[in-house]
DNA sequence: CTTTGTGCAAAGGCTTTGCATGCTT
DNA sequence: AAGCATGCAAAGCCTTTGCACAAAG
Protein backbone atom coordinates (compact mmCIF):
# COMPACT_ATOMS: atom_id res chain seq x y z
CA UNK A 1 0.00 0.00 0.00
CA UNK A 2 0.71 3.41 -0.69
CA UNK A 3 2.38 5.79 2.36
CA UNK A 4 1.75 9.25 3.10
CA UNK A 5 4.77 11.42 2.25
CA UNK A 6 4.58 14.99 2.21
CA UNK A 7 6.30 14.98 -1.05
CA UNK A 8 2.81 12.87 -2.72
CA UNK A 9 0.82 15.13 -1.28
CA UNK A 10 2.99 18.20 -2.43
CA UNK A 11 2.46 16.41 -6.24
CA UNK A 12 -0.94 15.37 -5.61
CA UNK A 13 -1.54 18.99 -4.91
CA UNK A 14 -0.11 20.56 -7.47
CA UNK A 15 -1.98 18.15 -9.95
CA UNK A 16 -5.28 18.53 -9.12
CA UNK A 17 -4.94 22.27 -8.52
CA UNK A 18 -3.29 22.45 -12.50
CA UNK A 19 -5.74 22.98 -15.35
CA UNK A 20 -3.01 22.16 -17.60
CA UNK A 21 -1.19 19.18 -17.91
CA UNK A 22 2.52 19.29 -16.43
CA UNK A 23 5.57 17.54 -16.94
CA UNK A 24 7.69 16.15 -13.96
CA UNK A 25 10.28 18.67 -14.94
CA UNK A 26 7.42 21.77 -14.56
CA UNK A 27 6.64 19.91 -11.16
CA UNK A 28 10.30 19.52 -9.80
CA UNK A 29 10.79 22.95 -11.04
CA UNK A 30 7.54 24.52 -9.26
CA UNK A 31 7.67 22.35 -5.90
CA UNK A 32 10.60 22.94 -3.71
CA UNK A 33 12.40 20.38 -1.96
CA UNK A 34 11.19 17.36 -3.94
CA UNK A 35 13.43 15.24 -5.47
CA UNK A 36 13.21 14.98 -9.62
CA UNK A 37 13.02 11.02 -9.24
CA UNK A 38 10.94 11.36 -6.48
CA UNK A 39 8.48 13.19 -9.20
CA UNK A 40 9.22 10.63 -11.63
CA UNK A 41 8.39 7.72 -9.32
CA UNK A 42 5.01 9.41 -8.32
CA UNK A 43 3.76 10.37 -11.49
CA UNK A 44 4.59 6.86 -12.67
CA UNK A 45 2.62 5.38 -9.41
CA UNK A 46 -0.38 7.79 -10.01
CA UNK A 47 -0.73 6.82 -13.82
CA UNK A 48 -0.05 3.43 -13.15
CA UNK A 49 -2.94 3.50 -10.21
CA UNK A 50 -5.09 5.04 -12.73
CA UNK A 51 -5.45 8.35 -10.49
CA UNK A 52 -3.63 10.46 -13.63
CA UNK A 53 -3.18 10.53 -17.41
CA UNK A 54 -0.88 11.08 -19.73
CA UNK A 55 -0.38 13.42 -22.45
CA UNK A 56 2.42 13.37 -24.90
CA UNK A 57 3.62 17.03 -26.03
CA UNK A 58 5.00 17.16 -29.32
CA UNK A 59 8.63 16.97 -28.19
CA UNK A 60 8.22 14.10 -26.86
CA UNK A 61 8.12 15.23 -22.94
CA UNK A 62 5.36 13.60 -20.76
CA UNK A 63 2.84 15.60 -19.52
CA UNK A 64 0.24 14.68 -16.15
CA UNK A 65 -2.83 15.35 -15.24
CA UNK A 66 -5.63 14.19 -13.06
CA UNK A 67 -8.97 13.96 -14.89
CA UNK A 68 -11.45 11.60 -13.70
CA UNK A 69 -12.18 8.55 -14.82
CA UNK A 70 -14.82 7.33 -17.08
CA UNK A 71 -14.57 7.49 -20.81
CA UNK A 72 -13.61 11.25 -22.29
CA UNK A 73 -11.48 13.30 -24.48
CA UNK A 74 -9.29 15.95 -24.04
CA UNK A 75 -9.91 19.56 -25.24
CA UNK A 76 -6.37 21.35 -25.26
CA UNK A 77 -5.84 25.37 -25.91
CA UNK A 78 -2.90 25.59 -27.81
CA UNK A 79 -2.15 28.68 -26.55
CA UNK A 80 -2.66 28.34 -23.38
CA UNK A 81 -2.60 24.81 -22.54
CA UNK A 82 -5.28 24.80 -20.62
CA UNK A 83 -7.40 21.51 -20.65
CA UNK A 84 -10.91 20.75 -20.59
CA UNK A 85 -12.56 16.97 -20.17
CA UNK A 86 -15.13 16.04 -22.73
CA UNK A 87 -17.19 13.82 -21.77
CA UNK A 88 -19.33 13.85 -25.09
CA UNK A 89 -18.11 10.93 -27.35
CA UNK A 90 -19.88 9.85 -30.62
CA UNK A 91 -16.80 7.93 -32.29
CA UNK A 92 -17.99 4.88 -31.27
CA UNK A 93 -19.66 3.93 -34.25
CA UNK A 94 -17.41 5.65 -36.54
CA UNK A 95 -14.76 3.50 -34.94
CA UNK A 96 -16.69 0.19 -34.80
CA UNK A 97 -17.91 0.58 -38.41
CA UNK A 98 -14.11 1.71 -39.31
CA UNK A 99 -13.19 -1.70 -37.65
CA UNK A 100 -15.25 -3.32 -39.66
CA UNK A 101 -14.86 -2.33 -42.87
CA UNK A 102 -11.00 -2.90 -42.31
CA UNK A 103 -11.40 -6.36 -40.74
CA UNK A 104 -10.11 -4.91 -37.58
CA UNK A 105 -11.37 -6.28 -33.96
CA UNK A 106 -11.46 -5.23 -30.43
CA UNK A 107 -11.04 -1.27 -31.52
CA UNK A 108 -10.61 1.55 -29.50
CA UNK A 109 -9.97 5.15 -30.49
CA UNK A 110 -8.73 7.89 -28.37
CA UNK A 111 -9.54 11.78 -29.82
CA UNK A 112 -7.57 14.77 -29.33
CA UNK A 113 -8.82 18.23 -29.64
CA UNK A 114 -7.10 21.02 -29.73
CA UNK A 115 -8.03 24.84 -30.28
CA UNK A 116 -7.86 28.46 -28.75
CA UNK A 117 -10.09 29.01 -25.59
CA UNK A 118 -12.25 31.66 -24.70
CA UNK A 119 -9.75 33.70 -22.68
CA UNK A 120 -7.00 33.20 -24.93
CA UNK A 121 -9.22 34.66 -27.64
CA UNK A 122 -9.83 37.24 -26.29
CA UNK A 123 -6.36 38.26 -25.54
CA UNK A 124 -5.94 38.44 -29.18
CA UNK A 125 -4.86 35.15 -30.08
CA UNK B 1 16.71 22.16 -53.18
CA UNK B 2 16.75 18.03 -52.23
CA UNK B 3 20.08 16.48 -53.11
CA UNK B 4 19.68 12.89 -54.40
CA UNK B 5 21.49 10.29 -52.18
CA UNK B 6 21.84 6.41 -52.12
CA UNK B 7 20.79 7.12 -48.36
CA UNK B 8 17.67 9.13 -48.59
CA UNK B 9 17.02 6.95 -51.24
CA UNK B 10 16.91 3.86 -49.26
CA UNK B 11 15.07 5.44 -46.56
CA UNK B 12 12.04 6.46 -48.68
CA UNK B 13 12.20 2.93 -50.22
CA UNK B 14 12.07 1.48 -46.81
CA UNK B 15 9.52 3.80 -45.96
CA UNK B 16 7.03 3.40 -48.83
CA UNK B 17 7.95 -0.27 -48.71
CA UNK B 18 6.93 -0.62 -44.89
CA UNK B 19 3.17 -1.43 -43.72
CA UNK B 20 4.13 -0.28 -40.43
CA UNK B 21 5.34 2.77 -38.81
CA UNK B 22 8.98 2.17 -38.38
CA UNK B 23 11.52 4.63 -36.12
CA UNK B 24 15.10 5.96 -36.98
CA UNK B 25 16.64 3.10 -35.45
CA UNK B 26 14.48 0.60 -37.11
CA UNK B 27 15.26 2.00 -40.14
CA UNK B 28 19.52 2.41 -39.52
CA UNK B 29 19.39 -1.26 -38.10
CA UNK B 30 17.88 -2.45 -41.66
CA UNK B 31 19.82 -0.37 -43.77
CA UNK B 32 23.56 -1.02 -44.27
CA UNK B 33 25.56 1.20 -44.98
CA UNK B 34 22.82 4.47 -43.99
CA UNK B 35 24.62 6.26 -40.36
CA UNK B 36 21.97 7.01 -37.49
CA UNK B 37 22.65 10.69 -37.57
CA UNK B 38 21.60 10.47 -41.58
CA UNK B 39 18.53 8.70 -40.60
CA UNK B 40 17.47 11.58 -38.26
CA UNK B 41 18.06 14.30 -40.74
CA UNK B 42 16.16 12.54 -43.35
CA UNK B 43 12.64 11.97 -41.49
CA UNK B 44 13.17 15.02 -39.90
CA UNK B 45 13.63 16.93 -43.33
CA UNK B 46 10.52 14.53 -45.10
CA UNK B 47 8.01 15.32 -42.03
CA UNK B 48 8.87 19.18 -43.10
CA UNK B 49 8.05 18.70 -46.38
CA UNK B 50 5.03 16.91 -45.03
CA UNK B 51 6.16 13.92 -47.03
CA UNK B 52 6.07 11.41 -44.34
CA UNK B 53 4.04 11.64 -40.33
CA UNK B 54 4.88 10.67 -37.39
CA UNK B 55 3.12 8.54 -34.67
CA UNK B 56 4.48 8.34 -30.91
CA UNK B 57 4.49 4.67 -29.49
CA UNK B 58 4.27 4.25 -25.73
CA UNK B 59 7.36 4.86 -24.89
CA UNK B 60 8.09 8.24 -26.54
CA UNK B 61 9.77 6.73 -29.27
CA UNK B 62 9.19 8.20 -32.50
CA UNK B 63 7.65 6.32 -35.61
CA UNK B 64 7.55 7.44 -39.62
CA UNK B 65 5.47 6.62 -41.95
CA UNK B 66 4.41 7.98 -45.26
CA UNK B 67 0.43 7.56 -46.31
CA UNK B 68 -0.07 10.37 -49.05
CA UNK B 69 -2.16 13.97 -48.15
CA UNK B 70 -5.27 14.46 -47.25
CA UNK B 71 -6.90 14.54 -44.19
CA UNK B 72 -6.98 10.94 -42.55
CA UNK B 73 -6.67 9.40 -39.64
CA UNK B 74 -4.91 5.62 -38.94
CA UNK B 75 -5.64 2.35 -37.86
CA UNK B 76 -3.33 0.44 -35.83
CA UNK B 77 -2.80 -3.12 -35.29
CA UNK B 78 -1.78 -3.68 -31.91
CA UNK B 79 -0.30 -6.95 -32.12
CA UNK B 80 1.55 -6.48 -35.56
CA UNK B 81 1.91 -2.76 -35.81
CA UNK B 82 0.56 -2.84 -39.43
CA UNK B 83 -1.31 0.60 -40.14
CA UNK B 84 -3.97 0.94 -42.41
CA UNK B 85 -5.22 4.30 -43.61
CA UNK B 86 -8.41 5.87 -42.84
CA UNK B 87 -10.26 8.33 -45.02
CA UNK B 88 -13.74 8.50 -43.51
CA UNK B 89 -13.73 10.71 -41.13
CA UNK B 90 -16.84 12.28 -39.54
CA UNK B 91 -15.29 13.53 -36.64
CA UNK B 92 -15.57 17.51 -37.66
CA UNK B 93 -19.51 18.37 -36.57
CA UNK B 94 -18.66 16.36 -33.29
CA UNK B 95 -15.35 18.52 -33.09
CA UNK B 96 -17.71 21.64 -34.13
CA UNK B 97 -20.43 21.12 -31.48
CA UNK B 98 -17.63 20.34 -28.97
CA UNK B 99 -15.40 23.70 -29.17
CA UNK B 100 -18.56 25.46 -29.43
CA UNK B 101 -19.74 23.98 -25.84
CA UNK B 102 -16.37 24.91 -24.49
CA UNK B 103 -16.24 28.31 -26.11
CA UNK B 104 -13.40 27.21 -28.28
CA UNK B 105 -12.45 28.00 -31.77
CA UNK B 106 -10.03 27.03 -34.16
CA UNK B 107 -10.34 23.60 -33.23
CA UNK B 108 -8.72 20.71 -34.64
CA UNK B 109 -8.93 17.17 -34.08
CA UNK B 110 -6.61 13.89 -34.29
CA UNK B 111 -7.80 10.65 -33.80
CA UNK B 112 -6.36 7.29 -33.68
CA UNK B 113 -7.43 4.03 -33.85
CA UNK B 114 -5.79 0.72 -32.54
CA UNK B 115 -7.55 -2.67 -32.71
CA UNK B 116 -6.04 -6.20 -33.90
CA UNK B 117 -5.96 -6.90 -37.60
CA UNK B 118 -7.95 -9.57 -39.88
CA UNK B 119 -4.44 -11.55 -39.83
CA UNK B 120 -3.42 -11.63 -36.46
CA UNK B 121 -6.75 -12.70 -35.07
CA UNK B 122 -6.69 -15.67 -37.89
CA UNK B 123 -2.63 -16.61 -35.64
CA UNK B 124 -5.02 -16.31 -32.85
CA UNK B 125 -4.59 -12.81 -31.14
C1' DC C 1 11.76 -2.29 14.16
C1' DT C 2 10.55 -3.16 9.43
C1' DT C 3 9.29 -1.46 5.20
C1' DT C 4 8.64 1.91 1.91
C1' DG C 5 9.89 6.53 0.09
C1' DT C 6 13.33 10.00 -0.94
C1' DG C 7 17.64 12.19 -2.81
C1' DC C 8 21.47 12.27 -5.36
C1' DA C 9 24.15 10.91 -8.87
C1' DA C 10 24.99 7.75 -12.44
C1' DA C 11 23.28 5.42 -16.29
C1' DG C 12 19.99 4.65 -20.29
C1' DG C 13 17.56 5.70 -24.53
C1' DC C 14 16.27 8.61 -28.15
C1' DT C 15 17.51 12.57 -30.77
C1' DT C 16 20.33 16.52 -32.17
C1' DT C 17 24.57 18.85 -33.35
C1' DG C 18 29.64 20.03 -34.63
C1' DC C 19 33.01 19.20 -37.71
C1' DA C 20 35.72 17.14 -41.25
C1' DT C 21 35.12 14.44 -45.37
C1' DG C 22 32.79 12.88 -49.57
C1' DC C 23 29.50 13.23 -53.13
C1' DT C 24 26.14 15.78 -56.14
C1' DT C 25 25.37 19.22 -59.34
C1' DA D 1 34.66 24.16 -58.03
C1' DA D 2 30.89 25.13 -54.70
C1' DG D 3 27.61 23.47 -51.67
C1' DC D 4 24.90 20.26 -49.57
C1' DA D 5 24.76 15.45 -47.40
C1' DT D 6 26.97 12.00 -44.69
C1' DG D 7 29.43 9.85 -40.73
C1' DC D 8 31.14 9.67 -36.42
C1' DA D 9 31.35 11.03 -31.99
C1' DA D 10 30.02 14.18 -28.57
C1' DA D 11 26.45 16.48 -26.38
C1' DG D 12 21.44 17.22 -24.98
C1' DC D 13 17.06 15.94 -22.99
C1' DC D 14 13.92 13.28 -20.65
C1' DT D 15 13.49 9.39 -17.81
C1' DT D 16 14.96 5.42 -15.06
C1' DT D 17 17.79 3.09 -11.68
C1' DG D 18 21.17 1.95 -7.71
C1' DC D 19 22.23 2.79 -3.27
C1' DA D 20 22.41 4.85 1.23
C1' DC D 21 19.65 7.49 4.30
C1' DA D 22 15.26 9.17 6.22
C1' DA D 23 10.54 8.66 7.29
C1' DA D 24 6.12 6.14 7.97
C1' DG D 25 3.45 2.68 10.19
Amino acid sequence: MSRRTEQREAILDALRGSDRAVTAQELHGTLEGVGLATVYRNLQRLTDEGTAETLRRDNGEQAFLICGGGHHHHLTCRVCGRVERVRDCRLDDWAGEVAAAHGFAQVEHNAELVGVCKSCLKTGK
